[in-house]
DNA sequence: ATGATATATTACTATATAGTAATATATCAT
DNA sequence: ATGATATATTACTATATAGTAATATATCAT
């Protein structure tokens, strides 16, 4: 893969609104894939495939936990791109009422147990 | 427009490889669309599309010169993103081999007389 | 082993986007 | 004013992508 197919394609990966939605809610902790269904209103499958993109970008690793499975922002380099990336989104963003909202709601929901989450 | 409307403007302007490719061009000085098209090889109007896309993202401005119409990337700042990523953009790429193709053909280029170019 | 549950994958639909041909617009030279 | 030329716009086609329903896979509790 050529340096402008990697760089498309950690692009392409933060070029979405509901990704960028995941990745800011990721900034906070690592959450599991019906946290963030949670939060976004998107149906499973939905948020599995966004995840899928922002993995192979490099954006985000999984932890699996039993049979949820965690994500988080990456800690390590991947690619030439994905750090500096999200070290800009860190600071962008914040004040964007869709992303406080986003926020407010996560804190709420990781309060409750991830069992009662996931079944409805 | 909300901000994170904004953010992915821009972002799906820069997750393009032939808006990228013009990017990369740009930095080297600005560009009129045929000196554009005669490195790059795609049509006019595909051309003229990206840069409306770039435009409209706030990473290039246009500069009417005749019937040339200059393209050069933003010196100013046009929403929360531009000038970061324009910056980071110039650390990146500088050795990809179709990068750095497009700048030896652009070297030649700007060599001619652009009325040779656009005829040509 | 079996049922329940969280996530991933497959197949699909609707929409967005890259590229092009044809045409419109704007400017220049005469 | 007129013809030539550079760029923008419109209409279109082909491909990519977001979202979903249905299904497969993986793990846990029993």
């Amino acid at each position: 893969m050529d340096e402008i197919q990697e760089y498309t394609k950690v692009f392409k990966a933060l070029a979405d609104r509901s990704r960028a939605r995941i990745l800011k809610m990721l900034e906070e902790q690592e959450l599991c894939v019906c946290q963030i269904m949670a939060v976004i209103g998107l149906k499973q499958p939905t948020i599995s495939k966004h995840l899928s993109v922002l993995k192979k970008a490099g954006l985000v690793e999984p932890r699996r936990n039993g049979t949820w499975i965690f994500y988080r922002l990456s800690p390590r380099r991947q690619n030439n791109f994905d750090q500096a990336q999200l070290g800009l989104l860190r600071n962008w963003l914040n004040d964007d009422p869709i992303v406080r909202a986003d926020r407010a709601k996560l804190a709420k929901v990781v309060k409750m147990d991830v069992r009662q989450i996931c079944r409805g």
